[in-house]
DNA sequence: CGTTGGATCCGCT
DNA sequence: GCGGATCCAACGA
C-alpha cells in the first residue's frame, strides 16, 4: 500500500527545506515476509550541487543520478566500503539536491529492527550484550541496516511500497535546531544539519553544542 | 564515559 | 592511489 499523505510539497523545494520538513515525518518499510517497520525522522542533513560537500557537486554521474532526478526518490550509496546511507532527493528534476537521513526513532516493528541490527552476523560468535534500543537507528548506516535499505532501493519512488514517507507533525513542544554537518571536511561551517532538540536518537556530537535554534 | 584504530571498497579533482 | 555524508570493539580512566 502506498503512502496516504506523501509530503510532496516538502521535497519540491531546496535541500534545506526538505531536510527541515522531513523532521517528524514517518519512514515506513514493508518487508517481503509481511513485517512492517516504521520510524520517525529526527535528524537530517542538506546537500546540493552548489555545496562542495555534496556528492552532486562535481556534476551528474551514474552513482549520484538519483539526486538529479525528480524529488522524493531514494539516493542510496555505500560509505566506507561497508555501510549504506540513505538520502531523499529534493528539488526540480535536473538539479542535484537531497536530504541525508541521519537518525530515526522507531515507532513500530522494533523487534524487526533489533533482529536486523543485532542478529549474529555470518556465524560469528560476537557477544550481543550492551545492545540498547537507541543504538538501533541513531546513525545513518544503522538506520539503513535496521530498516533494510540497500542498493536495490536505489532510485525508488518514496511514495510507494515497500519504502515510503508519510507526513507527520512534530510533537507538542518539540524544537528544531541547525548545526554544522557531521563527518565532512568541505564546507564544514555551513549550518545544514537539522535535528529535533533533546531527542535521544539524534547523533551525539560536539557539533550539537554549536547549534542554532530555528524559529517555530 | 571518552578516545582510538581497524575494517573495506567504490568513484574520482 | 587516495579519501571518505561510518560503525564498533577495545581499551584507559
Amino acid at each position: 500500500m502506498a503512502s496516504r499523505d506523501f509530503p510532496n510539497d516538502i521535497l519540491s523545494g531546496s535541500a534545506d527545506e526538505a531536510a527541515i520538513g522531513l523532521l517528524g515525518c514517518l519512514l515506513i518499510r514493508e518487508f517481503d515476509d509481511g513485517g512492517i517497520a516504521a520510524a520517525r525522522i529526527v535528524e537530517t542533513e542538506a546537500y546540493d550541487q552548489n555545496d562542495p560537500a555534496s556528492h552532486a557537486f562535481h556534476g551528474r554521474s551514474e552513482r549520484n543520478a538519483a539526486l538529479f532526478g525528480p524529488s522524493g526518490r531514494a539516493y542510496v550509496y555505500i560509505s566506507y566500503g561497508m555501510h549504506r546511507c540513505f538520502n531523499v532527493s529534493a528539488g526540480d528534476d535536473g538539479f542535484g539536491a537531497g536530504a541525508l537521513i541521519r537518525a530515526v526513532e522507531p515507532v513500530r516493528g522494533v523487534e524487526i529492527m533489533r533482529e536486523r541490527r543485532f542478529a549474529n552476523r555470518s556465524g560469528s560468535r560476537t557477544t550481543v550484550g550492551n545492545r540498547k534500543d537507541v543504538d538501533l537507528t541513531n546513525g545513518p548506516a544503522k538506520l539503513c541496516q535496521a530498516m533494510g535499505i540497500d542498493l536495490k532501493l536505489y532510485g525508488h519512488d518514496l511514495s510507494t511500497a515497500p519504502l515510503y514517507l508519510e507526513r507527520n507533525a512534530l510533537l507538542e513542544g518539540e524544537r528544531i535546531a541547525a548545526s554544522p554537518r557531521i563527518g565532512i571536511s568541505k564546507a564544514a561551517e555551513r549550518l545544514r544539519r537539522f535535528f529535533i532538540v533533546d531527542n535521544p536518537y539524534v547523533t551525539k556530537s560536539p557539533l550539537n553544542r554549536r547549534n542554532t535554534l530555528l524559529a517555530g
